[in-house]
DNA sequence: CCAGTGGATGTTTACGTAAACATTGCCTAG
DNA sequence: CTAGGCAATGTTTACGTAAACATCCACTGG
């Protein structure tokens, strides 16, 4: 854990600029203690031969002002190069414009473009989004989060997480605060959004038993995971409904190391010659087990996955897959909570986001 | 964009909670309109029977008050379950404990993880992060997020960005907010923490001059950017330090499809045995372009990547690459931003942290 | 020519916190 | 026995903004 510094030396040279005077014309009093801080709406009004009322109206947009006036301040403003104080703004108006993201570990594709959607939707609203990484997806930790979540300055929470550790959280937000969870389950307790899990999964099950498969085999997700537990029961019902048999279930932890061990089982299987595989990480380790055994993709083995991450165009072979759509999923999470704030006692539900089968070369018409 | 209703119904039923009166022992003096808020410092005091500032003092773990008498503010602060106004805080403070960081489009999984580093290691410190994310990467858009970024309840300011545009901006931030740039240039302007990039790419390529390649060929990153330039830099600087031919350039944009389309040139190259990629996903597209054009690899050709993302280790054949530490260009990211608010005049410099060579299959010795 | 009207602007106040200063009361040293 | 000191606690005030209310003034209609 060294670190190298470009250049070398650390002096503790000039330019202290940090206390230059504020040339006469600004601030009359200003505290010594803090060289910071910029122009205030006093200051403002001041320079420009108004009230601070004044000055809040052109900040604000507010009507009610005329276009000289107006023109004036703006004009002071820029001189001073004045910034609302948000702090203040918000305590005045008891709001922060701000929304709270809580996730664990960025390292799912989907939670990025979830993350993504939301802070560019909540921009758009006007909202900036704080984040609150939780380290470590314990019991403890995500208590921990909601609980500094009550001292951040935030309107609303988007939990982005399994809802398994949310089930038992010791969930005290500040009256007020809306919350709404993606990617996950219990639309009874919380308002949701999620991807039609069931529905991307029946679409790939159904997309492997069209091509003249006799059943599927699934390469799931852990255990914890609602949207893997659901993506498995969709799976197993959509092959009870069409009267085939169910093969045992295999597990992964999304990750394509855990493919790569799942693929070296199931390449032992003579009768697997279709896989559904829950994310599309965990279907590349799988690819390379296969080929490491001389199971050829897609002639002795069909192959589709799950999310469509940019990646798995470039898969040998190319991955046939679910797309998934966070970018909508991170918007639906915005627009709802947003509605929430606005009528308090909204009821709760969740909201489905289809998916989009992407038919690449990892699937093909059973052989024979 | 249609959404689907999770189980039909929109109706308006009941459970109507949002405005449970705050049984009687609490708030004296609430106001009507705004049913949100929590107790103050000064509901705490009350039922405490202490004054407010006795209630601050305990808020804020400063010593002076009787344990007994902190003891009863707490237990009070517990009842009515006080949380400390974040805004009121900020504007009495003067500062917000929060860190801004200016991204655009979490694309590439190196800003994600350094932007994953930057919230842990800023939670560490007691800030908090806010997101800002740039939708397009022009010129207009960097400046309105800077301008945004004015307004926003900051104290510093954590840019991941290709330097280009930020070169131009007309960064006109609140005085006192410092500026850190990740994965950048300009050491000479800003505080820069970055990947050492000539290192890394020097080491790939020696790495493959001591497998005994005549020479190494280049695919590189995009044009605009600065990670790029300088992997391609430090290539040709090593290649010439080797006297060595170096062949032409070949460019992508980081993806895997402009990796595959790459590769599809150079699996005509009959002189192309060793390939330095810029980075894992362009690495991917060249492995199946060479897969399908019957080139082998590591036998007939070598590839050797840079980033380590995850999946690398399970490409056909898994990839050997330069790892990158983006969780310290992070930390030091944080480290280096709050080092400047505590001194202030601080001067630039550029922090640089080591790669390391990860060996895997997909280079070997060359054969003849 | 004057009361009435409404738009433009100013004044007062409160938001919740914490620094600075003020007060209380107890304990100890002379 | 009292002055001095110090620890615990209280009171006042300011942070920057914006809602609510107050004022001013020009113009209109009778």
């Amino acid at each position: 854990m060294r670190r190298v510094r470009g250049e070398g030396n650390e002096g503790q040279v000039g330019t202290v600029d940090g206390e230059s005077q504020p040339g006469g014309a600004s601030g009359t009093r200003r505290r010594a203690a803090r060289p910071r801080q910029g122009a205030s709406m006093a200051d403002v009004a001041q320079l420009a031969g108004v009230s601070s009322q004044t000055v809040s109206r052109v900040s604000n947009g507010f009507p009610g002002v005329t276009e000289d006036t107006r023109a004036q301040v703006l004009a002071a403003m820029r001189e001073l190069g004045y910034r609302p104080n948000s702090a203040a703004r918000a305590l005045r108006r008891g709001e922060f414009r701000t929304l709270g993201v809580i996730t664990f570990s960025l390292s799912t594709m989907g939670n990025i473009r979830t993350l993504e959607a939301i802070a560019t939707s909540a921009a758009e609203h006007g909202y900036a989004v704080t984040l609150l990484p939780v380290a470590v997806p314990t019991q403890d930790e995500v208590n921990g989060a909601f609980s500094r979540l009550g001292e951040l300055a935030v309107d609303a929470v988007i939990v982005i997480m399994e809802i398994h550790l949310l089930d038992a959280a010791t969930v005290s937000l500040p009256p007020g605060v809306q919350v709404v969870v993606a990617d996950s389950d219990a639309g009874d307790r919380y308002t949701v959004v999620d991807t039609d899990q069931a529905g991307g999964a029946r679409d790939a099950v159904r997309h492997l038993l069209d091509l003249g498969h006799d059943t599927v085999w699934h390469l799931a997700g852990p255990e914890g995971s609602f949207a893997a537990q659901r993506r498995a029961n969709a799976w197993r019902d959509t092959l009870r409904a069409a009267g085939r048999v169910t093969p045992p279930l295999v597990r992964g932890d999304w990750s394509a190391e855990s493919g790569y061990r799942a693929g070296l089982l199931l390449a032992d299987e003579p009768d697997c010659t279709a896989v559904f595989t829950a994310n599309d990480q965990m279907a590349l380790g799988l690819l390379r087990a296969l080929h490491e055994r001389g199971r050829r993709v897609p002639d002795d083995v069909s192959v589709i996955g799950f999310d469509d991450i940019p990646e798995s165009a470039s898969f040998l072979p190319p991955l046939t897959t679910i797309h998934q759509d966070f970018a909508e999923v991170g918007r639906l999470c915005v627009e709802g909570v947003l509605s929430k704030m606005r009528q308090d006692g909204a009821e709760h539900g969740t909201t489905l986001v289809p998916t989009r089968l992407v038919r690449r070369a990892s699937t093909a018409r059973r052989a024979g």
